[in-house]
DNA sequence: TTGTACGCGTTATCAT
DNA sequence: ATGATAACGCGTACAA
């Protein structure tokens, strides 16, 4: 047996550092923590014996010591969604640059799932949470609370939610794309939504649909409401039935852009006009609403503003320090975007739909 | 003043459930890493009394004492492309049934950043990797074989990488796309790619067509080769460049479905029939691929079971210990999905391609 | 079966 | 400016 390092198998530590530095451990973390207060040449020897060995302070110590982690946690439905894949990109390039670890949880739209991942996430001493929306278990906040970390929960704003929450008014939302439609003369209109279901957003979104067609004194047929999973071929399937309902819509509200497609390419196929015999609306204005033929009509949302809200909220709770209280956060305001797949409904259909009211 | 609690700021450690319980902090330890090793009755009064003040271990110190994390690390480069998406979907799915929390990196292709985020992931004690492509800084690798940290590369399979894999052979996958377009009769084929500076992939991507051709004694020529970001909106102008070239092609192959489904749409709004005028071919398979119209022909990849043997692989060599070498990893097989965007070509077209060949 | 005591790797306080 | 040393919160030999 030669002399070399039998096992070198055990990553260096400070300590190690200390040696090959000839200082003591305190000098090797000031080096690396407050480089400031170590002579330059001291400082050198350290960073050099450190690069040589291929040291870094070791996280679980350090959040040990410190007594902070840096790492918040990101809880969201599901990363198959391109709304909330770019809120979580977001997040993540803004927590980055200030050396903050992004912890992910996916949990499906299951409730169970949400408030187990965030036990976990809680249990690795998350600093902060950011969660999509406030349908969650009733026991999910009470225990965020309780441990005293500061949490947003975003793409959902109600304006009377407990939570801090950085969002838009889906309510809102859908009445302005429901007016847009009533305002262009449709008077039956269809709509396709996600599971209400444990969903306060899609909730919400299907209030904000009645509000505004009562406001003319219209409201939703039963046979004209389609809920089912956000999916481009629920979406399909949904349209079609809908237009074998009688009387027949002349257009649609899809809860979201992957229905909307799903809706408009289906109507297309089915040899249907959009939007000469069937208007179509989206929301979200994900990447391929635009490209569609015709261009989607839908609510644009700056998801990747979102996360970065939600980001800078968090992280000034954690260099506030606990005595400021958080400020407060305004809504977002999603814009609606006119593209090719709305307009006026054709006479005939106009005339036919007179008596939509419902109650 | 009262006499309640003054400051329950701190969360409660161990030792406080243990003197609720009044027992030992040891025998807290066990009572939730062991149960089987303390008594029923105890257990019960440890379990309830952490539940009544809301203790779970602190990952921190318990990292420290077992020297393991339980973290592993996924590099894609963003989470923008359904593609890497679903592959740490999967994988989060995966090593989450095994209680180990996911960390995530999005380089978005770029090098450097990958490597700081690997450096982080290592301080954080990752005991895994996952790291989509080979194609990285030369200090990339290393960095983790200096760590003893196992790894996989994914999405990608040369045979003679020496990197354990998992993913799939990318120039045979292509060639095999070439082949599909030339058995069809064409011989003028343009090809939208991605940038294939620093990515790997794409380039034996353009090895496998180039190599399909070859066979033909054909060859890409320079006006019909468009290289640029992956997106819908660089498929639409790329194809618009190519079918503005002579010879005209009359298929194009895309190094992706997202600049397919570009490549599709503008070409029918300029008015061409496809795959009347011209076939596109796609890779991937997402989600909206097969929605177009015409559908798309593409190359199905199975993301999802890319995740899960990733995970999977790295999960055989925690639990193998170290001694076991790990076992060798068989390339997936994409395979070719025929839908209607792949036609032979018109008779006037063949006659007119058929001095494609270049060299 | 339960308790004692030490170690995990780092940071921070306090001398020097 | 630098060094010694006590936390930080938990797991686990080892002893009882």
């Amino acid at each position: 047996m030669s002399e070399r390092e039998p096992k070198p198998k055990r990553p260096p530590r400070a300590v190690d550092v200390a040696a090959a530095a000839e200082v003591s451990i305190a000098t090797v973390s000031r080096a690396f923590n407050s480089p400031e207060k170590v002579a330059p040449a001291i400082r050198e020897r350290v960073l050099a014996a450190a690069k040589a060995m291929g040291w870094m302070p070791h996280a679980a110590g350090s959040a040990l010591a410190r007594r902070r982690t840096s790492i918040v946690g990101a809880v969201i439905p599901t990363l198959d969604n391109e709304v909330f894949a770019a809120q979580v990109g977001a997040m993540q390039t803004a927590f980055a640059e200030r050396g903050i670890t992004l912890l992910l949880s996916c949990f499906n739209y299951n409730r169970d799932q949400a408030f187990d991942d965030v036990q976990a996430m809680l249990a690795r001493g998350v600093e902060a949470l950011a969660i999509v929306g406030e349908a969650h278990r009733p026991d999910l906040f009470p225990s965020i609370q309780a441990r005293h970390v500061p949490y947003v929960v975003t793409y959902s704003h109600r304006p009377d939610s407990p939570h801090p929450c950085v969002g838009f008014d889906n309510r809102q939302a859908f009445r302005t794309i429901t007016r847009h439609l009533l305002d262009l003369g449709h008077e039956v209109i269809g709509v396709i939504v996600q599971p209400t279901a444990g969903n306060d957003r899609v909730a919400a979104r299907l209030d904000g649909v009645r509000d505004a067609l009562a406001e003319r004194g219209l409201g939703i047929r039963p046979q004209h409401l389609c809920e089912g999973e956000w999916s481009i071929d629920f979406g399909r399937q949904s349209v079609r039935a809908i237009l074998a309902t009688e009387p027949r819509p002349t257009a649609v509200i899809c809860g979201n852009d992957y229905l909307a497609v799903g809706a408009l390419l289906e109507a297309r196929a089915m040899g249907l006009a959009v939007p000469g015999d069937l208007s179509i609306t989206g929301f979200d204005d994900i990447a391929i609403s635009r490209q569609m033929d015709p261009p989607l009509t839908t609510m644009h949302i700056d998801n990747r503003e979102i996360g970065r809200r939600a980001a800078g909220y968090l992280l000034d709770c954690l260099e506030g320090g606990t005595p400021s209280p958080p400020p407060p956060l305004p809504p977002l305001e999603p814009t609606l975007i006119r593209r090719g797949s709305t307009a006026a409904p054709a006479a005939g259909d106009v005339a036919s739909g007179g008596i939509a009211g419902q109650g």
